[in-house]
DNA sequence: ATACTATTGGCAATTCATTGTCAATAGCGG
DNA sequence: CCGCTATTGACAATGAATTGCCAATAGTAT
């Protein structure tokens, strides 16, 4: 039988949808329980790989952090991320630095970069 | 009593400051076993947590990868690393891009920041 | 050389994120 | 409104990295 739309994935869309930066599996359940109450962190693991199937979600990889989803038209943009010490959230940043390329060592071929910025959002200045 | 001087702490520190990047526990077994037959992988996570609360070594933090390790006094001068995507080894690029502080959101405070770059080692190409 | 004990290494146990299982629940077509 | 079954959620189970435990080993002071 066809999808069935059901208030829990509603609510985890909408929290990645309206979060405009990359939730781990934890954050989605605390942002989307407010809208689904008693959802099971088992629903969310499950709606977050069917996301990830369908490509409507990618992965964002964070050093010694658990993975972070957001959406994949944002993440096709190339960016990179600013992660809050003080809060542990993650933000996008839309720009990129030039001169990498002077980076690579002599022989290697640089394929892709990934920058994550350190320190303080503007919520715990 | 006082610290020993063993065969097996001799390999695990000759095998990080000999390999010129940061090793994985696995890695620095596998190149510790050739001086001391027969090591435990235990002893090398003994031993290295060891050398992390002496200040000795330093961990490397690369995303979607287990810690890695290199001497601190190399961890200390700021510096970013290259991961080959073949064959997994990580090495250490001794310098910086300019303009980063371009990226940081408005009212965010970057403290520090890290750059991994993708793609093929000298060996790999 | 001897005795003392720091160190080692095999294996079990832990930790933590993620997944399997399955009975109960709840969309949706008819 | 009914019935079918996709979906949910509690719990157990898994996988992978790391640590606890403890008898055996091996530095080192005497």
């Amino acid at each position: 039988m066809a999808r069935r739309n059901t208030l829990q994935q509603q609510a985890i869309r909408t929290a990645i949808e309206s979060a405009g930066r990359p939730l781990s599996v934890q954050e989605i359940h605390d942002l989307a329980s407010e809208d689904a109450p008693g959802l099971g962190l088992r629903t969310v693991y499950r709606v977050v790989n069917r996301l990830l199937d369908d490509g409507i979600i990618a992965p964002v990889i964070v050093p010694g952090q658990q993975d972070r989803y957001e959406l994949a038209r944002i993440a096709a943009k190339h960016h990179h991320h600013f992660r809050c010490e003080r809060c542990d959230r993650v933000f996008d940043v839309h720009a990129c630095p030039s001169g990498l390329q002077k980076l690579v060592p002599d022989g290697f071929v640089m394929t892709d970069h990934t920058i994550v910025l350190h320190g303080r959002c503007a919520e715990c200045i």
